[in-house]
DNA sequence: GTCTATATCCAGATAGAC
DNA sequence: GTCTATCTGGATATAGAC
């Protein structure tokens, strides 16, 4: 489109234009396949640009990855506002979660996939990030006032979680066909009900034969 | 060492010290942070070998990657071959796979955390393969024999091994500092029996005790 | 088959005009 | 601040002796 390339319709703002160039780009092909000529053709800007304003492909995978985890940060936070039973909230992050992977697939994709540690070498690990920790507390309060079974906090958090975050990637995947959010209703109950049929003899005897 | 330049007292075969250095390397650093004289000099071999025997670094990558991925099928099949209930390969299946956490680490992380989709371009994501498709049809057949709840193969999947899967990550990143197969029969129980406390709590907690 | 030395290529980074 | 043209380093890959 030539007619458009002097005067951008909407004149989005240049650092906003590099940061989506360079996530959907990131995203479909990896940091590392990714160059700075890449997301600057992408992006139609210089070369120059970019080390402006980010001082490289680091800097700008940096701000992207800050960015995007504040984001979720208010995300939780919103939930934790919500004035939810912990169980509720704990549902809610869930339906979140499943609703962003259809609405946002490149973010969600970008935080799960990336390993961040190949490009921020002196960054922790993503899951001791504030939101992540938050979602731990709220495990904690439930079990705290009896919503949730007593038990390690690691196990009940992983198992709340676990599956969630396991069918995204299975969905981001392409072998889950169906958009998430289809799936929330049976998913939550199976997480809290559990798995065996509620039949104690037959339990007993399949489970310990 | 020097005095043992020319003889190695274990003359281990070079492709296997060519895949151990490797292994090493990508799991450190990620592949694209590794070149192919890092690993000849890890290796102590020549450039020309890993050229003549893997055709380059990715012929190295994926080498690895098929090697690993066999020998988790041969566990799973080991598994499927131990005439255990359903629910009983899950939970064998969870503790192998915690137990190699610790044991085999590398293996482990490099199965998990490596985006083989960067360097095996024309490769389908890990979970089609056939140890994760066995996984499934576990839990199918244990639906089908009622040990299991019937629901969604992928939320029941999911929820069995999610959990799993997340506290491998979680364990790996550091976060966890036990080692998990403390955590075995806790984790298990809270999969099968649900996170939500019952009011006949009598019948679970002597089915599972 | 294994090695060393070398060629080629391309990404990251910069210089300097505008 | 933005751009184009250029430099440089380092990685992949190969050539050719042994």
């Amino acid at each position: 489109m030539p007619y458009l390339k002097d005067k951008e319709l909407v004149p989005e703002p240049l650092d906003c234009r590099i940061l989506t160039a360079a996530l959907n780009l990131f995203v479909r092909r990896g940091f590392h396949n990714v160059s700075v000529h890449d997301i600057q053709r992408k992006a139609n800007v210089s070369i120059g640009s970019i080390y402006n304003h980010f001082g490289g492909k680091e800097g700008v995978a940096r701000a992207l990855y800050y960015h995007l985890l504040n984001e979720f940060e208010e995300m939780i936070d919103d939930v934790i506002s919500m004035e939810l039973t912990n169980v509720g909230r704990c549902n809610e992050i869930i339906r979140l979660l499943f609703e962003y992977t259809e609405s946002r697939r490149e973010i969600v994709e970008f935080m799960l996939h990336a390993k961040h540690r190949e490009f921020l070498p002196e960054e922790k690990p993503a899951c001791t990030a504030a939101p992540f920790r938050t979602m731990r507390d709220i495990v904690e309060w439930g079990v705290d006032n009896g919503e949730i079974c007593r038990g390690d906090n690691w196990i009940i958090t992983s198992s709340v979680f676990g599956g969630t975050i396991r069918m995204i990637h299975l969905r981001l995947d392409g072998l889950i066909d169906r958009p998430l959010p289809e799936f929330y209703n049976e998913l939550i109950e199976t997480v809290w009900r559990g798995l065996i049929p509620e039949q104690p003899s037959e339990v007993l005897r399949v489970v310990r034969e």
